[in-house]
DNA sequence: TTACTATATGCGCATATAAGCATATGCTTG
DNA sequence: CAAGCATATGCTTATATGCGCATATAGTAA
Protein backbone atom coordinates (compact mmCIF):
# COMPACT_ATOMS: atom_id res chain seq x y z
CA UNK A 1 0.00 0.00 0.00
CA UNK A 2 2.82 1.82 0.97
CA UNK A 3 4.39 1.46 -2.88
CA UNK A 4 2.41 2.25 -6.54
CA UNK A 5 1.05 -1.16 -7.37
CA UNK A 6 -2.07 -2.10 -5.93
CA UNK A 7 -2.42 -4.70 -3.29
CA UNK A 8 -4.19 -8.27 -4.77
CA UNK A 9 -7.76 -8.84 -3.15
CA UNK A 10 -6.22 -11.21 -0.83
CA UNK A 11 -3.74 -9.03 0.22
CA UNK A 12 -6.87 -6.44 1.32
CA UNK A 13 -8.82 -9.09 3.13
CA UNK A 14 -5.75 -9.73 5.62
CA UNK A 15 -5.18 -5.74 6.29
CA UNK A 16 -8.74 -5.99 6.82
CA UNK A 17 -9.10 -8.62 8.73
CA UNK A 18 -6.31 -6.67 10.49
CA UNK A 19 -8.21 -3.50 11.08
CA UNK A 20 -11.21 -5.27 12.56
CA UNK A 21 -8.99 -7.19 15.36
CA UNK A 22 -8.71 -3.76 16.52
CA UNK A 23 -12.42 -2.64 15.93
CA UNK A 24 -14.07 -3.27 19.59
CA UNK A 25 -13.52 -1.35 22.18
CA UNK A 26 -13.16 -4.22 24.72
CA UNK A 27 -10.33 -5.64 22.62
CA UNK A 28 -8.62 -2.02 22.63
CA UNK A 29 -8.88 -2.32 26.37
CA UNK A 30 -7.30 -5.69 27.03
CA UNK A 31 -4.62 -4.21 24.85
CA UNK A 32 -4.26 -1.29 26.35
CA UNK A 33 -3.88 -3.20 29.57
CA UNK A 34 -1.22 -5.04 27.84
CA UNK A 35 1.00 -1.88 27.09
CA UNK A 36 3.17 -2.32 30.06
CA UNK A 37 3.59 -6.01 30.10
CA UNK A 38 2.27 -9.63 30.07
CA UNK A 39 -0.64 -10.23 32.23
CA UNK A 40 -2.57 -13.99 33.04
CA UNK A 41 -6.50 -13.85 31.72
CA UNK A 42 -7.93 -13.56 35.08
CA UNK A 43 -5.46 -10.37 35.78
CA UNK A 44 -7.04 -8.92 32.52
CA UNK A 45 -10.70 -9.35 33.33
CA UNK A 46 -9.72 -7.54 36.50
CA UNK A 47 -8.12 -4.58 34.82
CA UNK A 48 -11.40 -4.91 32.68
CA UNK A 49 -14.29 -5.20 33.84
CA UNK A 50 -15.38 -7.97 31.73
CA UNK A 51 -16.45 -11.55 32.21
CA UNK A 52 -13.90 -14.30 32.12
CA UNK A 53 -15.73 -15.58 29.27
CA UNK A 54 -15.96 -12.35 26.90
CA UNK A 55 -12.13 -11.36 27.84
CA UNK A 56 -11.19 -14.74 26.76
CA UNK A 57 -13.04 -14.91 23.57
CA UNK A 58 -11.24 -11.25 22.99
CA UNK A 59 -8.02 -12.47 23.72
CA UNK A 60 -8.55 -15.49 20.97
CA UNK A 61 -9.12 -12.95 18.70
CA UNK A 62 -6.16 -10.66 18.79
CA UNK A 63 -4.01 -13.61 19.12
CA UNK A 64 -5.65 -15.42 16.05
CA UNK A 65 -4.82 -12.05 14.41
CA UNK A 66 -1.15 -12.09 15.53
CA UNK A 67 -1.46 -9.23 17.42
CA UNK A 68 -1.16 -11.31 20.86
CA UNK A 69 0.92 -14.16 22.12
CA UNK A 70 -0.04 -16.88 24.62
CA UNK A 71 1.93 -18.82 27.15
CA UNK A 72 0.93 -21.50 29.08
CA UNK A 73 2.25 -21.47 32.83
CA UNK A 74 0.58 -23.95 35.06
CA UNK A 75 -2.98 -23.33 35.70
CA UNK A 76 -2.27 -19.84 34.04
CA UNK A 77 -2.54 -18.55 30.34
CA UNK A 78 -0.69 -15.16 30.00
CA UNK A 79 -0.99 -12.78 26.93
CA UNK A 80 1.51 -10.12 25.26
CA UNK A 81 1.57 -7.94 22.58
CA UNK A 82 3.15 -9.82 20.18
CA UNK A 83 3.06 -6.92 17.13
CA UNK A 84 5.21 -4.16 18.68
CA UNK A 85 3.71 -2.33 15.44
CA UNK A 86 0.43 -2.17 17.99
CA UNK A 87 1.96 0.64 19.73
CA UNK A 88 2.51 3.06 16.76
CA UNK A 89 -0.61 1.97 15.16
CA UNK A 90 -2.45 3.36 18.41
CA UNK A 91 0.03 6.65 18.50
CA UNK A 92 -1.02 7.47 15.49
CA UNK A 93 -5.15 6.88 15.55
CA UNK A 94 -5.15 8.22 18.69
CA UNK A 95 -2.99 11.48 17.42
CA UNK A 96 -5.07 11.88 14.44
CA UNK A 97 -8.11 11.56 16.72
CA UNK A 98 -7.22 14.65 18.71
CA UNK A 99 -6.59 16.83 15.85
CA UNK A 100 -10.06 16.38 14.44
CA UNK A 101 -11.81 16.11 17.76
CA UNK A 102 -9.42 19.67 18.76
CA UNK A 103 -10.89 21.10 14.77
CA UNK A 104 -14.34 20.13 15.81
CA UNK A 105 -13.78 22.11 19.36
CA UNK A 106 -12.85 24.88 17.38
CA UNK A 107 -15.20 25.14 14.81
CA UNK A 108 -17.94 25.00 17.92
CA UNK A 109 -15.93 27.81 18.97
CA UNK A 110 -15.25 29.96 16.30
CA UNK A 111 -19.23 29.87 15.06
CA UNK B 1 -2.91 5.27 24.51
CA UNK B 2 0.76 6.64 23.86
CA UNK B 3 0.81 7.60 27.50
CA UNK B 4 0.31 5.55 30.42
CA UNK B 5 -3.30 6.88 31.22
CA UNK B 6 -5.92 4.68 29.71
CA UNK B 7 -8.08 6.06 27.80
CA UNK B 8 -12.01 6.40 28.46
CA UNK B 9 -14.76 4.49 27.37
CA UNK B 10 -15.72 7.03 24.92
CA UNK B 11 -12.69 7.10 23.73
CA UNK B 12 -12.27 3.60 23.09
CA UNK B 13 -15.05 3.85 21.17
CA UNK B 14 -13.96 6.27 18.81
CA UNK B 15 -10.89 4.58 18.38
CA UNK B 16 -12.39 1.36 17.42
CA UNK B 17 -14.68 2.99 15.15
CA UNK B 18 -11.66 4.55 13.16
CA UNK B 19 -10.19 1.25 13.42
CA UNK B 20 -13.82 -0.50 11.71
CA UNK B 21 -13.87 2.17 9.04
CA UNK B 22 -10.77 0.54 7.65
CA UNK B 23 -11.87 -3.10 8.31
CA UNK B 24 -13.78 -3.65 4.92
CA UNK B 25 -11.28 -4.58 1.74
CA UNK B 26 -13.93 -2.74 -0.19
CA UNK B 27 -13.33 0.56 2.02
CA UNK B 28 -9.44 -0.34 1.63
CA UNK B 29 -9.46 -0.60 -2.29
CA UNK B 30 -11.19 2.85 -2.45
CA UNK B 31 -8.52 4.29 -0.50
CA UNK B 32 -5.94 2.97 -2.32
CA UNK B 33 -7.20 4.07 -5.43
CA UNK B 34 -7.29 7.77 -3.69
CA UNK B 35 -3.60 7.51 -2.83
CA UNK B 36 -2.37 9.35 -5.56
CA UNK B 37 -5.18 12.20 -5.63
CA UNK B 38 -8.43 13.22 -5.91
CA UNK B 39 -11.20 11.27 -7.85
CA UNK B 40 -14.81 11.57 -8.98
CA UNK B 41 -17.38 9.01 -7.35
CA UNK B 42 -17.58 7.35 -11.43
CA UNK B 43 -13.86 7.08 -11.40
CA UNK B 44 -13.85 5.04 -8.06
CA UNK B 45 -16.67 2.95 -9.41
CA UNK B 46 -14.61 2.05 -12.90
CA UNK B 47 -11.67 1.85 -10.65
CA UNK B 48 -12.65 -0.94 -7.98
CA UNK B 49 -15.26 -2.43 -10.20
CA UNK B 50 -17.78 -2.23 -7.66
CA UNK B 51 -21.35 -0.81 -8.00
CA UNK B 52 -22.10 2.86 -7.93
CA UNK B 53 -24.65 2.48 -4.84
CA UNK B 54 -22.11 0.55 -2.90
CA UNK B 55 -18.72 2.39 -3.95
CA UNK B 56 -21.29 5.66 -2.85
CA UNK B 57 -22.07 3.88 0.39
CA UNK B 58 -18.55 2.98 1.34
CA UNK B 59 -17.55 6.68 0.69
CA UNK B 60 -19.86 8.02 2.98
CA UNK B 61 -18.77 5.80 5.79
CA UNK B 62 -14.86 7.01 5.20
CA UNK B 63 -16.26 10.86 4.74
CA UNK B 64 -18.34 10.54 8.07
CA UNK B 65 -15.07 8.79 9.78
CA UNK B 66 -13.14 12.38 8.43
CA UNK B 67 -10.57 9.74 6.56
CA UNK B 68 -11.84 11.63 3.24
CA UNK B 69 -13.27 14.69 2.20
CA UNK B 70 -16.03 15.20 -0.51
CA UNK B 71 -15.99 18.06 -2.78
CA UNK B 72 -19.02 18.73 -5.09
CA UNK B 73 -18.19 20.40 -8.73
CA UNK B 74 -21.50 20.43 -10.84
CA UNK B 75 -22.65 17.16 -11.29
CA UNK B 76 -19.82 15.49 -10.11
CA UNK B 77 -18.34 14.59 -6.37
CA UNK B 78 -14.92 14.68 -5.83
CA UNK B 79 -13.33 12.61 -2.74
CA UNK B 80 -9.71 12.75 -1.35
CA UNK B 81 -7.73 11.26 1.45
CA UNK B 82 -8.51 13.76 4.32
CA UNK B 83 -6.61 12.27 6.84
CA UNK B 84 -2.77 12.38 5.56
CA UNK B 85 -1.89 10.05 8.91
CA UNK B 86 -4.12 6.83 6.53
CA UNK B 87 -1.02 6.67 4.82
CA UNK B 88 1.65 5.68 7.36
CA UNK B 89 -1.09 3.63 9.05
CA UNK B 90 -1.38 1.48 5.47
CA UNK B 91 2.18 1.35 5.68
CA UNK B 92 2.69 0.03 9.41
CA UNK B 93 0.08 -2.80 8.97
CA UNK B 94 1.19 -3.93 5.77
CA UNK B 95 4.46 -4.07 6.85
CA UNK B 96 3.82 -5.86 10.05
CA UNK B 97 1.91 -8.22 7.60
CA UNK B 98 4.55 -8.98 5.59
CA UNK B 99 7.17 -9.79 8.27
CA UNK B 100 4.46 -12.00 9.64
CA UNK B 101 3.81 -13.76 6.39
CA UNK B 102 7.05 -13.84 6.28
CA UNK B 103 7.34 -15.64 9.75
CA UNK B 104 4.75 -18.23 8.73
CA UNK B 105 6.72 -19.33 5.10
CA UNK B 106 9.93 -19.54 7.53
CA UNK B 107 8.20 -21.79 9.56
CA UNK B 108 6.86 -23.74 6.75
CA UNK B 109 9.96 -24.24 5.52
CA UNK B 110 12.00 -25.06 8.50
CA UNK B 111 9.69 -27.43 9.65
C1' DT C 1 -9.70 -41.20 42.27
C1' DT C 2 -12.06 -36.37 43.89
C1' DA C 3 -11.99 -31.47 44.54
C1' DC C 4 -10.53 -27.02 43.18
C1' DT C 5 -8.84 -23.30 40.08
C1' DA C 6 -7.98 -21.05 35.60
C1' DT C 7 -9.22 -20.81 31.06
C1' DA C 8 -11.80 -22.01 26.89
C1' DT C 9 -15.96 -23.04 24.22
C1' DG C 10 -20.85 -24.42 22.52
C1' DC C 11 -25.21 -22.29 22.12
C1' DG C 12 -28.70 -18.72 21.52
C1' DC C 13 -30.07 -14.02 21.12
C1' DA C 14 -29.67 -9.41 19.58
C1' DT C 15 -27.56 -6.20 16.79
C1' DA C 16 -24.60 -4.36 13.08
C1' DT C 17 -23.63 -4.04 8.45
C1' DA C 18 -22.42 -5.25 3.46
C1' DA C 19 -24.55 -5.88 -0.99
C1' DG C 20 -28.28 -5.71 -4.52
C1' DC C 21 -32.22 -3.56 -6.36
C1' DA C 22 -35.03 0.22 -7.31
C1' DT C 23 -35.70 4.90 -6.75
C1' DA C 24 -34.84 9.61 -5.17
C1' DT C 25 -32.09 13.82 -5.21
C1' DG C 26 -29.30 17.33 -7.31
C1' DC C 27 -27.33 19.67 -11.23
C1' DT C 28 -27.07 21.04 -16.14
C1' DT C 29 -28.85 21.72 -20.71
C1' DG C 30 -32.38 22.75 -24.02
C1' DC D 1 -40.84 23.18 -18.02
C1' DA D 2 -38.69 18.28 -19.59
C1' DA D 3 -34.67 15.28 -20.29
C1' DG D 4 -30.49 13.31 -18.97
C1' DC D 5 -26.47 12.43 -16.19
C1' DA D 6 -24.01 11.78 -11.56
C1' DT D 7 -24.64 10.66 -7.06
C1' DA D 8 -27.21 9.31 -2.91
C1' DT D 9 -30.57 6.65 -0.28
C1' DG D 10 -34.61 3.52 1.26
C1' DC D 11 -35.54 -1.19 1.59
C1' DT D 12 -34.57 -6.09 1.95
C1' DT D 13 -31.81 -10.11 2.70
C1' DA D 14 -27.79 -12.54 4.19
C1' DT D 15 -24.06 -12.72 7.11
C1' DA D 16 -21.01 -11.58 10.92
C1' DT D 17 -20.18 -10.91 15.58
C1' DG D 18 -20.51 -9.31 20.58
C1' DC D 19 -22.37 -10.89 24.82
C1' DG D 20 -24.42 -13.86 28.52
C1' DC D 21 -25.15 -18.30 30.19
C1' DA D 22 -23.80 -22.76 31.13
C1' DT D 23 -20.47 -26.15 30.59
C1' DA D 24 -16.15 -28.27 28.99
C1' DT D 25 -11.14 -28.71 29.25
C1' DA D 26 -6.69 -28.54 31.44
C1' DG D 27 -3.67 -28.36 35.28
C1' DT D 28 -2.84 -28.82 40.42
C1' DA D 29 -3.35 -30.72 44.93
C1' DA D 30 -4.90 -34.01 48.32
Amino acid sequence: MAKKNPLSDEALELVARRFAALAEPMRLRLIQALFEGERSVNDLVEATGGTQANVSRHLQTLTQAHILSRRKEGLQVFYAIADPSIFKLCELVCGSLEKQLTRQAGALGGG
